[in-house]
DNA sequence: TGGTTCAGTGCAATCGATTGCACGCATTCT
DNA sequence: AGAATGCGTGCAATCGATTGCACTGAACCA
């Protein structure tokens, strides 16, 4: 379909030739044609609709002008958001994003790697947080530029953009024991994940530091039947044990509201909790939730920016950026009830 | 970056030419190749860890296997679904998508549009319900594929996938009068968008059909804040004039629900509401949602189907498919109590 | 045995844009 | 006036894969 406008055509209408077009058309190069042959070049090629075709140009200077963005899932809605941080970058430099989606899945990754690669991306970010690190490794040996976002990046030579979890955990705990909690349960996500290690090891060493009673447990996934499942099976073996939940993410605090509800309690009153992300409509829910907030928009853009600075040449080496995060208090979370 | 092995590269380590290796590699032309030169080649080519250029491949055969997806904006919840049911069926084809947000903005839109043309896609997926018809003929007179989903096809020379809205509306309505309900609202989105005039459409004719006492009341978009604002405005006017709101769609509902709250009312004693799609997280907010559940991600799927036979030559002209659409009746509609 | 046929492979053009190099001509310098 | 400078433009190679056409040699036929 379409695309008949070439340079060619161009150049036969304003009767130079198609290097005259090229340079009159490109910004960079536009210096070396008379100011008169540029002007009447641009108009000839608006009025014949000229087109500039990504593939001829991307096969001559070897870019695509094209970035890869790699999420586990869409339709985890913390990721719409840093896909948009992403995209409002890109775009504004010219750059487009081709978004896969992984499943969690190693084979589905290798091969949507494949594919990016074939496609010629000049850049990848990998918001992924099952990534092995050998598979990491292996991009990094074929020469591919890339940023992790929203994952913890130790030991891999790519700099990455996270928020600074370990202080949003800080402040949720702080939040908990002004509020008069001492024994408080972690909900943590699959340590496969770097974002749930980072949190984990945050609540051991602040609640050490804060002197409270804790206790952890680990979902399968960052879903919200795994939390509910992994709550369950909790409130069913330690009833009353704890008075709060500190949970991974947002969905695994969704999870515990079931697990709470299915158990005959209530939120906040018997059980006060805490998610993580402040995901959309968090606000909404039942009760409306207290969560840590992530500028999720901000760190995709942010990676981009890394990620356009290191194909433009800098060579950034493995830096980290972490951007702040706040505590939102709802109503998911209140003073201890004495009985 | 990376990608230096190419084909030429792959023929003289089989001491073959390049067309040998090309027709070896592809399954529709190793016919012409005697099986074990394509062994062997293949093997070659393995080794050396080729990949193909796909912008020199796409550039002769004037095929990206790129799509181009256009939504409005994928942290609205509805879209996450149906991208990942166009991307579903296209992967599994070879093909990519790459998604574009117009934030209902025309003159976004037209310049994506032409970034998504000067890349070549070979078709297109619109899932905007702004867009005009100017800009839609204007791309079926460039020659350009394409398909709507969850918009109205009418008067567009695409065909379209969508959920039979109408029949959703029905059965919300039907619902509700069974519960007793008889005075009932229908905050309606923009009438810019096909979806809410034909939902809106919907509601007069069923609620004539059943006899219903109704109102009709717009918000500006399609957002919880809209929602909220229209629905107060109303509350503000008409307290006590009806027992039950169909909103537009879920997030409608959603600012409704606020509304109704701030009112010093209940949902769904005071006031009952229903949604419409179904979105994440409807099920679990306060109360849970009664909405009419659209197969978003079959829809993407569809669509998807639709454009990919459009691309392979089958002309299937300005066909509409309708995917069926489920009443999930859940806390938010109750019956009509007396005072 | 001479002529066909055909399978297997190579040659070279092609897609559309970019870019190093060379050329022509006008201007400036000595 | 002759040489040097340099601006504006054109020529042609190039990026990597695909593909119509031509060629070679073996098998087959009469």
């Amino acid at each position: 379909m379409r695309n008949r406008v070439t340079l060619a055509d161009v150049a036969k209408a304003a009767g130079v030739n198609t290097s005259t077009v090229s340079r009159s058309l490109n910004s960079e190069t536009e210096g070396q044609v008379s100011a008169e042959t540029v002007k009447r070049v641009r108009k000839i090629a608006q009025e014949l609709g000229y087109t500039p075709n990504t593939m001829a140009r991307g096969l001559r200077t070897r870019k695509s002008m094209t970035i890869g963005v790699i999420v586990p899932d869409l339709t985890n809605p913390i990721f719409p958001p840093i896909v948009r941080g992403v995209d409002s970058v890109l775009q504004s430099r010219g750059y487009s994003a081709m978004v896969v989606n992984t499943d969690n899945n190693a084979a589905v990754e290798d091969a949507l790697f494949d594919s990016l690669m074939e496609r010629q991306v000049d850049g990848l970010i990998i918001a992924t947080g099952h990534t092995e690190r050998s598979m990491i490794a292996k991009y990094h040996n074929q020469g591919v530029k890339a940023v992790m976002v929203n994952r913890e990046a130790s030991g891999v030579p790519y700099p990455s953009v996270i928020g600074d979890d370990a202080s949003g955990i800080a402040s949720a705990l702080e939040h908990l024991v002004k509020l008069g909690h001492k024994k408080i349960l972690h909900l943590s996500g699959p340590a496969t994940l770097s974002t749930s290690r980072v949190r984990s090891t945050a609540f051991t060493d602040t609640a050490k530091r804060l002197g409270l009673t804790t206790k952890i447990v680990k979902a399968t996934t960052l879903s919200v039947e795994a939390g509910q499942m992994a709550m369950n099976k909790f409130l069913d073996a330690h009833p009353k044990e704890i008075t709060a939940v500190v949970a991974g993410n947002d969905l695994l605090a969704l999870g515990v509201y079931h697990a709470i509800r299915q158990h005959g309690l209530r939120t906040p009153q018997d059980i006060s909790v805490i998610g993580f992300n402040n995901m959309p409509f968090s606000e909404d829910f039942q009760p409306p939730m207290t969560t840590v907030s992530a500028p999720h928009f901000e760190m995709g853009a942010e990676a981009a920016r890394l990620l356009l600075s290191q194909i433009q040449g800098n060579e950034p080496g493995p830096r980290k950026i972490t951007l702040p995060v706040t505590l939102v208090v709802r109503e998911s979370t209140g003073p201890v009830l004495k009985k």
